[in-house]
DNA sequence: ACCCAGAATG
DNA sequence: TTCACACCCTCCA
DNA sequence: GAGGGTGTGTCTCATTCTGGGTCT
């Protein structure tokens, strides 16, 4: 059990102003003094050319033995046109959906914008129609290209005036459909006039795009930004052993998950049968990249046919889903249905061997409130919940809602202790120095770790054996912690060298040098290797969940605080923290925030 | 005449 | 493909 | 109190442009 004291939140202490010391969380860009300044740096007219022939040749050198005759054929294509035409084609093609009408493209430095598109025409990347009714004849989607006035000028009908302009294509197109004269009034030929393209080659283009950053979430913009300084990439070395993806079948699998997601959209739209054929197609046989990817994605599918009432439908799908929380969501399902003996081994294998400690936190938790039928298991658990320290501050409501609760105790903090430096930083700090010291290991230049120039992390982090790959490195990084010296000598080495540079762990913009000297000075090697062991366990689930606060008393030491407000509670990963902070003997307690009658 | 969201831009 | 919190609901002891 | 759902602020690169939708 937790302690409990209460101490009040004293008049004196509101009127108090030694908030000097209570840091008010991320100072932002204040402090990133090194941050280059965008507005000097100037792109050439025709950057994003250079951008697209980059990816076009990365992939090429990287991955031409995956590559069908038809993509490679599209790279050739299109090295083979006139720069003009190859710049209005990469300008199409980067912007959203495939239609265009060329009276609204405006490129300056494409010289002539109707050749280019003759051009492209010719060469099939393209088609181009004369009107906009010829084009919507093709494709209904062509009308969206209007406006809401062009839209309303096809039709003479009355109370047009009031209709959205969804409404107007609605008509526009239901009408025109058919021929019928009872809808003479849909007249497409007063859509004003303009040549309309239809782009081709985005399937190409996307598989270009996957090949290239092992995703679909990273675009063309990622060029521009490290270009304008905004973001800043570690260099490490690229060659063609550092590929993710090594056969036609890796890349069809992805192209599969990425479809099928596309598919599903937004999974709460899919009844249950629907969300079974999606998760059906899912593949199981995989590479570490993608298994993520799939298991994640399953459990997401999971766990809507549950929401959808249908809990045991979902199970067999979670099942697929090595990973938590999936025999969470197993065991809880499982034990509202009454099916205890399945539950009672699920329990005991995931008692065994849990995936994680969020898992155990669960299992710690849930068994002995749950499963009492399972006396042996309850009794085999019994290293308890041990509920974390707990202190309850009180303070009116309105000082809370004016800071925000954790500035306002970290405020009520320093007041009663004016000596004491509390700082809000979250996951700033501990996360922070670790991205630090382990900087060798994570960006050790293991092969299919780094395939891109834009890669915060390397590709596999969160993989299991992401360390058991590296141990050079890890235990090069681990030496620096031998020694307060060398681990003052770690930090400090990679932070002067390695400032702004994106890295997982590390939010520059917050990470101040006051901060760290604080933190060096007061939190012992010995209690640094603890917290960078329990994060080198799960980096995926213990990069945050970190206390709100941190104090160091004037008396030296510190103290790791997180605050609750009313109707807030611990999270899973907080769970996992408080659970290791108590292990490793570390002081950190919850402070449960009540509002003052 | 305004407001606002999304797209485009470098 | 961020993370944490506020606020709402239901269920249950 | 636990759990779930949803929304929100914060992250977001900053700025301009376009168009749809309001209101007056
Ligand atoms: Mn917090
Ligand atoms: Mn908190």
């Amino acid at each position: 059990m937790g302690s409990q004291s209460e101490s009040n939140f004293g008049n004196d202490a509101l009127s108090g102003s030694s908030a000097s010391k209570a840091a008010s969380k991320v100072d932002s860009k204040a402090e990133s003094s090194t941050t280059f300044d965008p507005s000097g740096v100037e792109l050439p007219p025709k950057y994003y050319l250079d951008n697209f022939r980059f990816v076009l040749d990365h992939v090429r050198a990287l991955y031409e033995d995956i590559l069908t005759a038809q993509e490679s054929a599209f790279a050739d294509d299109f090295n083979a046109l006139s720069e003009d035409a190859q710049c209005l084609y990469v300008r199409l093609l980067s912007r959203r959906g495939d239609w265009f009408r060329t009276d609204k493209l405006n490129y300056s430095e494409i010289s002539d914008i109707n050749a280019a598109a003759d051009e492209l025409a010719a060469e099939e990347f393209l088609e181009i129609f004369d009107s906009g009714a010829e084009a919507v004849q093709q494709d209904a989607a062509a009308l969206g290209l209007f406006t809401r006035p062009e839209v309303a000028s096809c039709l003479s009908g009355k109370g047009v005036r009031s209709l959205s302009k969804a409404a107007l294509m609605e008509r526009v197109l239901e009408y025109g459909k058919e021929d019928s004269s009872e809808y003479e009034d849909v007249d497409l030929k007063k859509l004003p006039p303009t040549r309309v393209l239809c782009v081709f080659g985005e399937l190409e283009m996307e598989t270009y795009r996957l090949l290239f950053f092992g995703n679909l979430y990273q675009d063309f913009t990622e060029f521009v930004l490290r270009d304008l300084g905004l973001y800043r990439y570690e260099d490490y070395q690229i060659d063609t052993d550092s590929r993710w993806c090594h056969s036609r079948e890796q890349l069809e699998q992805q192209v599969l998950y990425y479809e099928l997601r596309n598919e599903a959209g937004d999974l709460r739209d899919l009844v249950t049968e629907a969300l079974l054929q999606i998760a059906e197609r899912v593949p199981d046989e995989t590479d570490a990249l993608l298994r993520r990817r799939t298991q994640r994605f399953l459990a997401d599918i999971a766990r809507q046919i549950e929401r959808s009432g249908e809990a045991e439908r979902s199970l067999s799908v979670y099942e697929r889903s090595h990973r938590h929380p999936a025999r969470e969501r197993r065991l809880r399902i499982l034990v509202s249905l009454n099916r205890l003996q399945e539950a009672d081994q699920l329990a005991a294998t995931m008692a065994e061997r849990p995936y994680s400690e969020e898992e155990h936190q669960f299992l710690l938790n849930f068994v002995p409130r749950k499963m009492k039928h399972n006396a042996g298991l309850c009794e085999s658990l019994i290293e308890k919940t041990l509920a974390p320290a707990q202190d309850i501050l009180t303070m009116p409501a309105a000082y809370r809602l004016e800071h925000g609760v954790e500035p306002a105790v970290a405020l009520s903090l320093t007041d009663a202790h004016p000596e004491d430096h509390v700082l809000y930083c979250e996951n700033l700090l501990v996360p922070g120095v670790f991205g630090l010291v382990f900087w060798p290991l994570l960006f050790d230049e293991v092969p299919g770790a780094f395939f891109h120039p834009f890669q915060i992390r390397p590709a596999d982090l969160y993989d299991e054996e992401f360390t058991a790959v590296r141990q050079t490195s890890l235990e090069a990084c681990w030496a620096a912690l031998d020694s307060q010296s060398s681990f003052e000598k770690a930090v400090w080495n990679i932070y002067d060298s390695k400032f702004g540079i994106a890295n997982p762990f590390i939010h520059w913009g917050g990470l101040t040098k006051e901060i760290l000297e604080l933190a060096l000075s007061r939190v012992s090697t010995e209690v640094w290797r603890g917290l960078f062991r329990f994060l080198l366990k799960d980096l995926r689930n213990h990069k945050a969940g970190l206390p709100d606060l941190i104090r160091f008393p004037a008396e030296g030491g510190f103290e790791l605080l997180e605050v609750k407000g009313p109707g807030d509670t611990l999270q899973k990963n907080q769970k996992a923290w408080f659970a290791e902070f108590h292990r490793l003997a570390i002081p950190a307690r919850v402070i449960r925030v009540k509002d003052e009658p």
